[in-house]
Order: C-alpha cells, then sequence, then structure tokens
DNA sequence: CTACTGCAAGACAACGTTGTCTCTCGATTC
DNA sequence: GAATCGAGAGACAACGTTGTCTTGCAGTAG
C-alpha cells in the first residue's frame, strides 16, 4: 500500500517500534547488532520517515522551510534575490517555497496565508500590497518576517533597502557634472515605493544644482514611450535618468528609433544583462540583488534563531556603473 | 505557548472538538447557531489548522505541494520555465518548492531527496546527472517525475524536450541560404545532452550540404573564448553557429573585440535579453521556456491525477528569429 | 546470596487532526 | 401513542512519530 512505517521496519526488523526511531534518529545507545539489522530493514524497504508525523511529535515546531514571495519569479532582480536566499537557506538545510506576486495585494496576502498554513519557519516578501496588516491574522505571532526591496507598513519585521533616494541623487550628480543642465526623469508607478524614493532622490539632486526638474511617469506596457514626447518639446532633455529597468530599455529604444542615442545622455536605475554590449553601453546605478537576497535571508535565519532586538532597517548601497551614455555631454540646442 | 489547536477552539466556543473539525471542513451538518460561535472562537484564538496533522489523519495523502529542480534558478532559461510552472500550479491551489542544481550530480540527488521527505506530490527535474536511477531509491513508487529541457536516464516518467537537433540544423542551412560555406560551431560541453543534439543538428545539416565540420568545444567562463582563435585560420569561418546564450554573448563580445562583428554572421542558439537591440541584432533559434514549462506541469499533474499511460515525450519547437547577424553575408576571404 | 546500580529495549501516551461509531432528541409515520 | 427515522453532536480510535516511564537483565558490592 503507501509508504512503509516505522512500524514495518520495526516488524521486518524484529525489534520494537521505539527502538527503529532510536536508530533512525541516532541515538547511539543502541546495541550495535540491533542497530544494523534495523538498518538493514530501513534499506530494504525503503523506509523515509514520515516529516510531517515527526513534526507533529517533536516540541521544537520547526519545518526547515521558508517562503520567499517576490514581485516575479522569472524577471533578473527577483531571481537574482531568489539565488541568493537560496544559498542562504542551502547552508542551514533549509528550504524555499517561492512565489510571485505580480503587483496583486490579493496574492500577496494569499500566498502569505498559504505558507503560515504550511508551517514555513519565516517568510520573506517583497511587499507589493500597500498595507501588511494582513499578516497579524494570518501568521502565528512566532512567525519572523523580513521585507526586502520595499518597506511595510503595520508589521514588525526587518527590512532590507537599497539606497534608491542616494544612488538617484548619485546619478542625476553625475549628469550634473557632465554639463547637463535639463534633465528629465522617467519615472516608474508612483504606487510603488522604490520609485517615490528615486524621485526624491531626482530632486534633491537638482534642487542642490538649482535646476527645474522635468518628470514623466512612464506608463505600462502597452502605452506609448515617454521619452518621444519629451524630447518634442521646444527646449528637450539633454539627458534622460530613468527609474527603473524596463523604463531604461524602453528608453533605448525610443531614443535608437528618434537616431538621438548618441546625442541624449541616458543613466538608467538598475543594471540588466548586456547594457555594457549595447552602444553606447549604458550608464546605470545597479543595486545589488545578491547581497540583498542574501543580507534578507542572514537575517531572517536570525530572527528564527531566537533574535529579538528591535527590528532593524539594512541598507544595501547601490553603485554606478560609467559605460558611455551617462558621459555623452550635451549638444548645443 | 504554541499556536492555538483544534482542541482549544472547542473549549474556547464551549462545543465538542469535532464540532470544530466539522466547522473548519464546512461539513454543513453544524447547528448555524454553534457554527457562529465556532467561527468566531476560531477568529477570536487566531486559529489555523496544523497542515502536518491534518495531511496525517486524512487518507488522501496530498500535500499539494510540488519539487522543481533547476540549473539555476536566477539564470533566463531555468527562471522562465519557474514562472510557467508556477502559473500552472497556481490553477491549482499547488505550490512550488524550488532548487538550483548548478550541473551537481550530488545536488540533485539531494534536493530530490528531501523533497521526496517532504511528500511533495510531484517532481520537475533538469537532469544534471549522468542517471538518474537515484529516484527509485529516494521516492515512494507512487510520486511521478517530469524531466524538463534534457531526457533522464533509469527512471520512468515524462519527458518535456525542446526540438535542439531540427532546431541547430534549421540554424545551420539558414546560414548556407545566405551564402555562407565555411560555419563553424561553438559547442557546449558535451557533457549535457542539449549540447550534444545540436551538434548532431550542425552535422545533419553540414553533411547535407557536403560541408565540412568545424567545432570548437567553447571552455567554462574564465577560460578564454574560442571564437578569436578560429577567426585566426587561414581560412577561417565566416559564420559562427553558438550552441547557448552564454556563447553567443561571449562570441558577440569578441566579435565586437576584433571589430568583425558586421562582418562574420553569427547565430545563436536560445534567445536572450536585448539580442534585437544590439548592433547588429542576434539572430537566434529560440526555445519556448514557458511552453516548456507549462507542458512539464500539465504532464505532472495528470499522472498526480492518475494517469497512468506510457511516458511519453513532447516536443517544443524552436523558432528561428531573424534579426540581422545571421543574415550577414560572407565576405570575399 | 541479596540488594543495588546502570543500561538497553520495550510499553504507552501524546502531538493535532479526521473517520467511524454511538447517542440523544425531536419529527414523522402508521 | 408507539415505533421508526434522521439529523446533529459527541466519544473514541487512529494516522506515524517521539518523550517518558517501566521492565529486564547483567554486573557489582556488601
Amino acid at each position: 500500500m503507501g509508504r512503509p512505517t516505522m512500524n514495518d521496519v520495526a516488524r521486518s526488523a524484529g525489534v520494537s517500534l521505539k527502538t527503529v526511531s532510536r536508530v533512525v534518529n541516532g541515538e547511539g545507545t543502541v546495541n550495535p547488532a540491533l542497530a544494523a539489522r534495523v538498518r538493514a530493514a530501513v534499506a530494504l524497504l525503503g523506509y523515509r520517515p514520515n516529516l510531517g508525523a515527526t513534526m507533529l511529535r517533536r516540541n521544537d515546531r520547526r519545518t526547515r522551510t521558508i517562503g520567499l514571495l517576490l514581485d516575479d519569479v522569472s524577471e533578473p532582480f527577483s531571481a537574482a534575490v531568489h539565488r541568493a536566499v537560496e544559498d542562504e537557506a542551502r547552508t542551514r538545510g533549509v528550504h524555499v517555497l517561492t512565489g510571485s506576486l505580480d503587483d496583486d495585494p490579493g496574492r500577496e496576502r494569499d500566498l502569505a496565508g498559504a505558507f503560515a498554513r504550511r508551517h514555513a519557519d519565516g517568510l520573506i516578501i517583497t511587499p507589493t500590497a500597500p498595507d501588511q496588516a494582513y499578516l497579524a491574522r494570518e501568521l502565528p505571532p512566532d512567525v519572523p518576517v523580513v521585507f526586502v526591496d520595499r518597506p511595510a507598513a503595520g508589521h514588525r519585521g526587518d527590512t532590507v533597502l537599497a539606497t534608491n533616494r542616494d544612488g538617484a541623487a548619485e546619478a542625476v550628480r553625475h549628469l550634473i557634472a557632465h554639463g547637463h543642465r535639463r534633465i528629465a526623469f522617467l519615472a516608474g508607478a508612483p504606487r510603488i515605493a522604490t520609485a517615490r524614493s528615486r524621485r526624491l532622490g531626482y530632486r534633491d539632486a537638482m534642487r542642490e544644482a538649482g535646476l527645474p526638474v522635468c518628470e514623466a511617469v512612464e506608463p505600462g506596457p502597452g502605452a506609448e514611450a515617454t521619452a518621444p514626447a519629451l524630447l518634442r518639446l521646444p527646449y528637450p532633455p539633454t539627458a534622460l535618468f530613468t527609474g527603473q529597468h524596463l523604463i531604461t530599455v524602453r528608453a533605448v529604444r525610443a531614443l535608437r528609433r528618434l537616431g538621438l542615442h548618441r546625442r541624449i545622455a541616458l543613466l538608467g536605475f538598475d543594471d540588466f544583462p548586456l547594457a555594457d554590449l549595447l552602444d553606447p553601453a549604458v550608464t546605470v546605478v545597479s543595486r545589488d540583488p545578491a547581497a540583498m537576497g542574501r543580507a534578507a535571508a542572514r537575517a531572517l535565519f536570525a530572527r528564527i534563531d531566537g533574535d529579538t532586538k528591535q527590528p532593524r532597517e539594512i541598507s544595501i548601497p547601490t553603485m554606478l556603473i560609467p559605460r558611455g551614455s551617462g558621459e555623452l555631454r550635451p549638444t548645443g540646442s
């Protein structure tokens, strides 16, 4: 019938149930001859302990599983975070349940609830809902949560963030240092916290230099890209700062189509594969998704292991990578 | 203490344990007034059923969890497969445990065993070990496995493969149709089945056209790329066919460095992001990772639902996407 | 030879839940 | 009005494992 149980092994080896349990758990207080017989029976029957029953009986209620909720596991940033978390988990013999949220708050709540019901030992979440108060209802109070990439509201937990504001300001200062005065910001949806932070960084740098802001929110896929309209203005920007890698790629395409890719400077938030092979190679402010995933996983495991200090906010610095597109000088208008 | 149990709820609502069970499972044979009291107690205590205990007691031993073993979750192909599997799983209320194998057969065995011990209802594996006979030992006989992207040996299971051989042959014919006669193949490690298939496809097309083969195995990262050496030959190839997207990218870099990117044709196996933005845009034979993941997940769920037909081999066609680099004509030698 | 110690191994209960059986009580039938 | 029925609710066992207690037995000391 079903898989063999400890009882089957005991019968087959001619010993008691408890002796099998002792051998399986390596308790050492078993006569070597008996232990060998038990091990032979285990191998013969292909016995595997039932983890559910073990967890039920043991008083250390640990499933050695964590849940990881990301925007979209197929998107490079999320995938890199995932990989870093997996690597940290692996060193601890912990496995990772994953789910993609696709910007859907309902899905965030459902998945968090589902993983809680599976008794995940902890959760790492890229918040997509405006508010994480639902976690109090869905999770037992002793299950720690770490938020990564975006701040959470309404629930305690460590938060791992990139230095979005400072990184954006640094990017804009870089453009200013290369002579630009009319710098447009193509922003991500203001619903998203990182987009808001980067916008603040852009404004910081522009205000500091006494320059006028020029912002446009880039619409979702399907709609027309923003860049062409900006570049048709009477005094068009000489440089574009894009708030997110998909926006950067759209801008590259638009500049290419307009034949302006060698005249308009471009600096993008977030690195992307092959950015260095484009013409010109694209200068970016890069987050470090691997470092963020690693930091989040370490924080989570510290909490699982009993760390009860105040929730921390962990900043992972961004890095400006000059490649060419951000070092183009403004052309006379 | 620990999380509240059904017994706590029963005591709090002043009913019997079994009545709580009935309400929680929506059995409907409960007096509405009592049911309401129970639900109130559930909400008050924040009760969540213990899935382990449920699974232990129920005779339908389903955890509604599947395991997915991929090369590397952060690599675009694997990530796209992952996403497609997740989407299929989601429609069935099933969750996905993931792991990266990194070309390590030991890790494949360990993770498959670990997921089996977690009582995954089924496994989807990109085989990396030369042999999957270990699965018979690690898995209960009724847990189905589907292999994706590479054939397995030593274990029964559906297999989802791209048309590597035909796709490679089509690619080479495309180059031949554009006038090339000296076409080099930069191959992936012959240890990997897909690399061998693609090489066969290359040879098929070359033999068919009566052309001499010219193959080199591309070494791993760190080592020198192969392309420059080939291009220094007395009669250098006029076209390169690369067996894998990382090799393609290396070839792009090498051609660029040698200033030959507009003179030597390049056709790569596997699409990659921004291939269309390079100069020239890179012609590729593209697999369809989403279709492969979807097909694998569907096959697995069919098996979980009791399909016991002969294991099938499912072919997902590749598609040639002309973008420029593969349509360059040979230049006089 | 008896009493005590120590250790290996078994008996039994318990973890949190659900399947099955039993009981109660009011409603229906003849 | 007695017998029957059915539905709601509880008692109890069982799922596969481990913690605790008990038993049996050999070895040692008095």
